[in-house]
DNA sequence: TCGGGGTCATTCATTTTTGAATGATTGCTC
DNA sequence: GAGCAATCATTCAAAAATGAATGACCCCGA
């Protein structure tokens, strides 16, 4: 049996992620007969009908969902080697993949990213923002900043402090509503949280309750305002939603927010994370530096150290 | 720019690992000109020079030796998605790859692994022995035997006990130089023992000194015959070159090979393990089961459990 | 019921890729 | 130093892949 043309399998995927062949060969560069051709190919290799032709488009064996997976990761790890080549081996150039949360990426890295390129012009950045953490060892991303210790081997990870949340809102609501002096407090406000209960957010409200005995817990409090999306959160406190939390840092440098019952406090560890083979890439390795640098700087003196 | 195709970087990978325009053609099933116009295609996508044409061969230039591990990665992919197509979505066939150690690998898998074979006549197995630990993730195995608990995050693991390591002899030798009674007695015999002092040697070592308060380490005993092989190391147990260790319950299995100060013991934790997504695949299932029955076996009604 | 926009399949000429053959060069052996 | 067995580069004809064009089909909305 002959092993399949590794394009096949970049067709494949483009085939899968469309839905149809017009559209990956408009992807691709294409045309659809190739695509189909391909697609066929790859069929008589793998033994395997991979889609089924329904008038209203392709619809996807079981056998291609499986491979699937596997051709994704061929697509990362192609696009990582496109990145590694993008840039020389002596100068800080090329494109460097970065992944964050969203708040991170849009109130916190844009000025770091900024004075970076501004060192580099050389340098491409690429901002993948979600909560989704991309894996470092397939090449995802090249450089992370990640709120939970990464366990991954072989990766080059650096804690840079402790970004402090804290609860947060505008004078215009707590001229309306007064501002809350206590805990119990909070119960007679219009507070700003989460939507779901995620496995994240069991956990902040079992760490909240251990650091701030007094808290009361979402069940008691009950939560007025309630979206997963942390940008969507702070928006909201800015227009006088009413309180919620966020990073004290970065409330701080907003014109007008005010911290409300300053004792509470939630720290959140955070670490810069890239694979360990980048270190000798000169585009990741100074991102990297510049992203721990910029992040210690933006917690105020961070405790720093491995 | 475009992407290159990513046939290109299968006939580079096979230029890198032969080194020469021709061998990676007979490899690829290709002719010496193809190749040889696919590395200048690739050349000038990637706008590298990827191999200086001396006479004497082709050099890989430092950009090659860059991409290579992308390539490398990309190859096992492919390789992982053909084993995955290679075994039916309901039945119990096609290949599994599985690595282990050595001496697991020869001495302890056969047995199991056969039976698994008699129960499901379309399961080809791979077997790749070494104490590299082949990269679960990447996919460079599916199923692995670890005797370090595997850190990465989705896999699947299972404990399946502790194997246990004792100092063995051939009679032979115990009637030429004696038993030893004493772990000080050790010290007038002749030892089997490691080469370098590797990682897991010097591990090893602290672990059998907390264990065993009496034994003497390395530096007072002396090793007199020493190999970084374990299967070396047997073999010799077996010729009567002296004491040394192994796996008790494969000295058993002997039919003459004696256990020597039967109160040091050394056990090492064993795991099972394969990646997440495998378990929906029945190849890789039943042979993690049959792998994770079977050594509870071996080991003797281990502790099992999680 | 009748287009319009979308899909995929088929055909055929064109382009591209490939392979066989050949020549040039090198390293090794005798 | 000649002969042999490698290597890679080049040439040219054959094979393969591609794209444009066309036709058939389906869904949707008028």
């Amino acid at each position: 049996m002959n092993d399949p043309d590794w394009s096949l399998y970049r067709t494949f995927l483009a085939v899968c992620r469309t839905g149809s062949l017009s559209a990956a060969a408009r992807d691709l560069g294409l045309t659809q007969p190739t695509v189909g051709r391909h697609v066929d190919e790859l069929e008589r290799l793998l033994r395997r009908t991979l889609f089924t032709r329904s008038p209203q488009g392709l619809m996807p064996t079981d056998a291609a969902v499986e491979i699937r997976p596997y051709a994704e990761s061929l697509a990362t790890t192609a696009a990582a080697l496109l990145r590694q080549v993008s840039g020389g081996l002596e100068r800080v150039e090329g494109i460097v993949r970065i992944t964050a949360s969203d708040v991170i990426g849009i109130e916190v890295l844009p000025p770091i990213l900024a004075q970076l390129q501004a060192a580099h012009p050389g340098l491409v950045v690429e901002l993948s923002l979600s909560d989704l953490v991309e894996d470092l060892l397939h090449r995802e991303a090249d450089v992370a900043v990640r709120m939970t210790r990464p366990v991954q081997d072989a990766l080059v990870i650096r804690a840079v402090g402790e970004i402090e949340l804290g609860l947060h809102a505008h004078p215009d609501y707590l001229t309306r509503a007064g501002t809350p002096e206590t805990f119990a407090d909070l119960a007679r406000h219009r507070m700003i949280g989460f939507d779901r209960q995620t496995a994240f957010v069991r956990m902040a409200t079992a760490e909240m309750r251990r650091l701030n005995p007094g808290f009361s817990t979402v069940e008691q409090i009950g939560w007025h305002y309630r979206t997963d999306n942390n940008l969507a959160q702070l928006a909201a406190i800015r227009a006088g939603a009413g309180i919620g939390f966020c990073q004290t840092r970065l409330a701080e440098r907003q014109p007008r927010l005010q911290r409300v019952l300053p004792d509470l406090r939630y720290p959140l560890p955070t670490w810069v994370a890239m694979h360990e083979d980048l270190k000798s890439s000169p585009r990741c390795r100074a991102t990297f530096d510049a992203l721990v640098e910029g992040l210690q700087d933006y917690i105020g003196g961070g405790t720093g150290g491995r």
